[in-house]
DNA sequence: GCCTCATTTGGACGCCTGTACAAATGCTAG
DNA sequence: CTAGCATTTGTACAGGCGTCCAAATGAGGC
């Protein structure tokens, strides 16, 4: 016997209204396993753990999701939609900037706020989902990987473009590896929150979306702003 | 096994004097562990994958590490020393350089090298290890972190203080975000090296560190000259 | 009322995990 | 050659894993 929770969320302590998203188990299910999964990778979180978290029974994540890697994609299905939509429209808007300058910033701002921010539509925001791509993408696991490169590349190859625009003395290479770049400061800083407040004594924290996404912005602007990286220099 | 990793141009067909390390057992078995924890991860590589792979006994690896964490342990123990004293050197021999430009560059390259470049003076190379790191940090296995806090940190914040010399002007807030930025691309970069290729059709090569290298040290040293990031900015 | 279908439940299955340990082996010194 | 110690071997264990399934439960249409 696992008489461990009896009944589950929806019936619980909770007030009235705002709880709204708890409707199905489903989505309790969804909802557990991507924050789990956010926090520990794919593989140390266990089917079981995810089934506690959620107040759902084993089974019924078999019965929802077909298997774990079902889950798994599941959650993308469920955020990769909102999100690449997001991220167009930002796109969009950041391209009718007149001004090379600012453009680039927007863009740039574009690219990247989708992933920083908690809201971007739907449920637990776009900050979780990003440090689960994060997280997953460094375990390398297969499964993951595809649906990543086929979810995210058309709409990174498109900021490309519109980066390419703005810079167009670059070579597409540069500019290649410094959206590379861009994207690595990204996952490391959803990863490891917590170091830049550790080597700063504090004086930064990692913590912050605002500083964090008016730093990246920044330093990444300067970056594409560099001249051609010569081959030979090295 | 297989030998994934064809990295390296610099000191590739070697005849005669350099494998000769495979003399003990427990040698072979920390090598066998590095190179299967760096490609997959901690968690999901099994102590009897090691045991096969370096052709020991699964009782071998308990007998000379005690544990999987052990194990683990002994592979930091084996790196973190000739790194760290390398790192100390470039560092050392980069501050001597007058002009504050050169200065920036020669320290940035000096802080990444040695996690880019294949030989560091031990087994299999800075690289790897540095691969390893990443995957594992991503991991987010306890142990690992502590280990890696303790022996790194210390360096860093070096390098850190070596950057806030070339640029007086800036926070050092905003110093500590531009380097924990480099190591994030740093990571991005060992972990999914084929991205760059991928993203460019081939024009970029992620997996060539003398392409990389000199990438990101020209993306870093333009974002480490950009003027103070105003936090109102966002 | 009953019938139906979707969902939930508890448990079982086989496989794999890290660890432990007694026995066998190999090497080195006396 | 033999004694002693370091290493290697094979195996056993307890437990966790993902998956599967038959039975129980629930709610809505007739």
């Amino acid at each position: 016997m696992a008489p461990v929770f009896p009944l589950c969320p929806e019936v619980a302590p909770v007030p009235v209204s705002m709880p709204q998203r708890q409707t199905s188990m489903r989505e309790a299910i969804l909802d557990a396993a991507e924050e789990l999964f956010s926090k520990s990778g794919f593989r140390a979180v266990s089917m079981r753990e995810i089934a506690q978290a959620s107040g759902a029974n084993l089974g019924s994540i078999s019965y929802h999701f077909g298997s774990k890697d079902g889950l798994l994609r599941a959650i993308y299905d469920q955020h990769s939609g909102p999100m690449n939509r997001r991220r167009s429209e930002l796109l969009n808007e950041a391209q009718r900037i007149r001004d090379p300058e600012d453009r680039l910033a927007a863009i740039v701002r574009a690219f990247i706020l989708p992933s920083l921010s908690e809201a971007d539509g739907s449920v637990g925001g776009g900050a979780r989902f990003a440090r689960l791509r994060a997280v997953v993408m460094a375990e390398r696991h297969e499964e993951a990987q595809k649906i990543i490169a086929e979810t995210f590349n058309p709409i990174n190859l498109a900021f490309i473009d519109a980066l390419q625009e703005c810079l167009p003395h670059l070579p597409r290479a540069d500019i290649v590896w410094r959206t590379h770049f861009l994207l690595g400061a990204v996952s490391y800083t959803l990863i490891n929150p917590w170091r830049v407040a550790r080597l700063s004594d504090g004086e930064a924290d990692g913590e912050n979306t605002q500083e964090a996404l008016a730093q990246i912005v920044h330093a990444a602007v300067a970056a594409f702003r560099a001249p051609a990286t010569d081959g030979a220099a090295a």
